[in-house]
DNA sequence: CGAGTTATATAAATCGTTTATATAACTTGA
DNA sequence: TCAAGTTATATAAACGATTTATATAACTCG
């Protein structure tokens, strides 16, 4: 056979960079070839199809939004770091995030199983101790805070020209600020 | 010439269906065409190309929202009966919520373009008055609850098998009474 | 070193998009 | 009324992306 150029890692490797500088509609079979000097076929020796490989750029993507918010954590203030996180990245990478926040998250039957499957599990501990609350109330204000920030990305990351970041970061501050002093005032809730 | 059969409302109403039935990819020319017993002639001639239509059925697509909201609106509390069309809207209508939340917005470069391009403008007056909150401390509010609807929508529509609307709506009730507890006390805010 | 195997290339088949040409039915003006 | 022009549609061909089939080249193992 002809020397091994092509390994599954190097196909994923090409679509991700294709859809990240311009989305998923610019990963297809020709264009990952063409990036990558070989024809199409050693593209399906590696995935079944391009839904497949799509896929993996999905999960490839989650990675990279996972590796992109933990290396911005800032130890002192995992709360508020992880949110400016998902908001710079939606400007440094509008495309991964649209890619990352409309992927297909399974077996999610709850709110619970989101958090479990979103949240890092720093931040209650975090939270409970720097706020003065539950556990759960902790939980409950950092769901709030993934929310509120999924929210502001989505809508950040389609906004042209777009908003200045600083204006989201403090439309996320006062959010912050209020989802705090409601969890520590409110009895009622959860 | 034959009898015209196809108008642009009958092209872009197929191809409509097809996006709200199962998403933006089932919009094709063949797709449109088998549907509506035609060529594919007929489609090319009412719109430039695909793209067009696609943005053709953005725009329908925005004006189901407007209409499917609107219709749920109830005059007794506007606020909360809107947060809860947007989840009924997820629920019912995925494919078309997230055309809806991903659709680009052109000419938004603050979150005071956003809130007038999105925003039924009824709701800072309601909120004004129920509440008793400055016009401009409900226009925060008010911006505040979208940005959480959008976000939980986001999520809800995304999540196989799902979460309960019910869990839903007591999460966003929660939201809404922390927003409104907040901006009522916050002296510092806005 | 030859048989089998495998990584890749070439090319053909299929499907979606787009354009070109043909046909059918309408309008208009002589 | 009928020929010319126009237009709505159909047919089909061209193009591009996906997928499959076949061919070739280089490796392993006996």
């Amino acid at each position: 056979m002809p020397k091994q150029r092509m390994t599954r890692e190097t196909v994923i490797g090409a679509a991700f960079a294709l859809a990240r500088s311009g989305g998923m509609e610019q990963v297809t079979v020709k264009a990952i070839a063409q990036r990558l000097g070989c024809s199409v076929q050693p593209i399906y020796s590696y995935c079944k199809n391009m839904e497949g490989l799509r896929q993996a750029v999905v999960e490839e993507t989650k990675r990279f939004v996972k590796a992109y918010v933990a290396a911005q954590i800032d130890a002192g203030d995992p709360f508020r770091s992880m949110g400016r996180a998902y908001i710079r990245l939606t400007q440094e990478e509008p495309h991964l995030f649209r890619i990352f926040i409309l992927h297909k998250r399974e077996g999610i039957s709850s709110l619970d199983d989101l958090y479990r499957a979103e949240a890092d599990g720093r931040i209650p501990a975090y939270l409970a101790e720097k706020c003065n609350v539950s556990a759960a109330q902790a939980r409950q204000l950092h769901l709030d805070m993934l929310i509120y920030t999924i929210g502001i990305g989505a809508i950040f990351s389609v906004s042209t020209p777009g908003i200045p970041a600083e204006e989201i970061f403090s439309q996320q501050e006062r959010a912050y600020r209020i989802f705090i002093k409601g969890i520590t005032e409110d009895e009622h809730g959860q």
